[in-house]
DNA sequence: TTCAATACTTACCGTATGGTAGGTTGTCAA
DNA sequence: TTGACAACCTACCATACGGTAAGTATTGAA
């Protein structure tokens, strides 16, 4: 099938990017783990570029697909910014590589600040603010101070998400899963008692 | 003079690498920042791979460093903790560059679990570990408990501190600097009600 | 004054990379 | 049966990369 090649590119593209970042995988090593030559990936994404401009649109959409979802749970605002805060938290089938990508696409883009990613983060932190501040107890904050209490928990448990492999060598193996055991657990507590703190004007 | 060069070899590589990743920058752009020639820098180091190695080996030494320093503050290990916690967010004069660079080595070491990285954030994590159970309302908490509590603190921070390009791509210079006055404050208060809220066990 | 070491330089090399040019093959509508 | 297009391929190229080899200039101790 045609288009299915395609999503197999984006794919493979998608989890070695997020391995090795940008610089780290060639084009032509994205192909072979398809059996195919560059050329092939050349032919359907025209550039190396476009080609990592397609994976961060595609990501930005998932995520973006994955806040309409957990908007349809509940009418309570708390609940609802809750249970998307944690729904991040391993997004997708495939892993973090989509979160370890977005992390990549925030430490790089500083020099291709023209580049897709920036504008396509924007509607979801935005989209957060807002989940926060319907929250009673949020609703007098200033914007400013709701964007950084929710960026502190997006911090969370994105730093968390691209930390297995390393964990895993610090720790072991076993020490790990214990670790990941844990960390829902806390994890909730943390979005709990953040959230129920309220704003520095509410103190 | 001769470790002068050393010296700003190691300044010019951390902040390179820390916005480019390893990959994205040539010994020659970083020997020509200092008006020299890639041979020059390959006379100190011997190889990029070294290079990248000491600039880590030189970050995680004053991040331990740092630990100490705070260590002296107050005999109460709440207070100390929360120093410590908070004197994460830019550590150094240098600004983010060190947070960025230990967050790729977090996000590329999966592939060189051997690498110098690796063995350095141990120390630190553990430590912190330590710190967080030296707090009577966290001593019988189990370790992976604590980890994982102070894991999502680390990212709260981490996570913010190298975003600062994006933020400000995304929002505008004048709405970021808001956020970024308001992030401490906030920061503060997430510490404060994650380590009243004591591990799952107490609660 | 000599010698050796340090701090560089230019010249060069093999390899990998992104991309171009120009095929070949299969499919499917007219 | 033809013609056009998609989906690949091989061949090739210019560039950039990390690293080696072999110098040169400066300095400071014997």
């Amino acid at each position: 099938m045609a288009s299915d090649t395609r999503e197999q590119f984006l794919d493979t593209a998608e989890l070695l990017f997020s391995e090795r970042g940008f610089y780290g995988v060639s084009i032509a090593a994205i192909a072979s783990e398809l059996d195919l030559t560059k050329q092939a990936l050349l032919h359907h994404f025209g550039s190396k570029e476009k080609l990592y401009g397609e994976v961060l649109k595609r990501i930005s959409q998932q995520f973006v697909s994955l806040e309409s979802d957990s908007a349809s749970q509940s009418n309570d605002p708390e609940i609802r910014l809750k249970t998307y805060l944690i729904s991040l938290h391993t997004p997708f089938e495939r892993g973090a590589a989509p979160t370890r990508l977005l992390m990549r696409e925030l430490l790089d883009n500083k020099r291709r600040a023209d580049s897709a990613g920036t504008w396509y983060l924007k509607p979801f932190l935005e989209r957060l603010v807002d989940m926060i501040i319907a929250i009673p107890r949020w609703q007098n904050a200033p914007r400013a101070e709701a964007f950084a209490a929710i960026y502190q928990l997006l911090g969370a448990i994105n730093y968390y998400s691209i930390s297995q492999p390393t964990l895993t060598g610090i720790f072991g193996a076993d020490a790990y899963s214990e670790i990941d055991q844990a960390f829902p657990t806390q994890l909730e507590r943390l979005i709990d008692v953040a959230v129920a703190a309220g704003p520095k004007s509410t103190a």
